[in-house]
DNA sequence: CTCTTGATCTTCT
DNA sequence: GAAGATCAAGAGC
């Protein structure tokens, strides 16, 4: 019968721009954070819209990276444009992508992305129907996409991940980090202001 | 809507 | 032994 569908996301989702090399990454994390707002990360076609980040660095005390490379963080101590994706709460996988230069041991934490790509998937991972419950958090985005440790260390700019660089103008907001109890007072979270897509709204 | 709590594992003290 | 870059469910308003 005929029927409305919700499928729309994913016939309407925008053209990627261009793909995104370990060059974007090797500036400061607080220029490359904001700049990836609005660009599209997909893994294995699965993906959205990045709209919200936080900005991590080794002098920064709420950082991984703050107390020196320990085999979970070793990644963040590497070469940019490569994932860095560690255990939450014993549960959770969140996933980073590194900045700056080897040894500076920074990394934009991805925390909420717009679903456009393979939302199907989405659901039957995350086991919930509302769109803007698949992947507005840290640990919900990789549930829906199915990053796990065993793309830490991957590159970027090849399988399983693609990367394009945003083709529409975004109004960035900025304020203080999410969850964490040291450094509260940076105000190294970014996104997209106004979307209903965030793991929470920007005053 | 807000607040509280349990789940469960790695790292560091 | 405690804390942590989280989430979902339940209680209360």
């Amino acid at each position: 019968m005929a029927q409305k569908t919700k499928l729309a996301a994913d016939a309407t989702a925008p053209a990627p721009g261009k793909l995104l090399k370990p060059a974007f990454f090797a500036r400061s994390v607080h220029a490359v954070a904001p700049d990836l707002i609005g660009a599209t990360l997909l893994i294995n076609g699965v993906g959205g819209l990045i709209v919200e980040v936080e900005a991590y660095h080794h002098t920064d005390p709420a950082a991984h990276s703050f107390r020196g490379l320990t085999p979970r963080n070793r990644v963040m101590f590497g070469p940019p444009g490569f994932a860095y994706v560690y255990r939450s709460y014993g549960i959770h996988w969140c996933v980073n992508f590194v900045c700056e230069e080897e040894g500076s041991a920074a990394a934009v934490l991805i925390r909420a992305l717009q679903p456009t790509h393979g939302l199907a998937a989405m659901r039957r991972r995350r086991h919930v129907d509302d769109e803007r419950a698949l992947c507005s958090g840290p640990g919900k985005l990789t549930e829906a996409l199915g990053i796990t440790d065993a793309q830490n260390g991957r590159r970027l700019d090849a399988p399983p991940f693609a990367l394009f660089a945003r083709t529409e103008n975004v109004e960035i907001a900025s304020g203080v980090r999410i969850g964490i109890t040291k450094a509260t007072e940076l105000p190294w979270r970014y996104g997209w202001k106004g979307s209903r897509y965030l793991s929470k709204p920007f005053p």
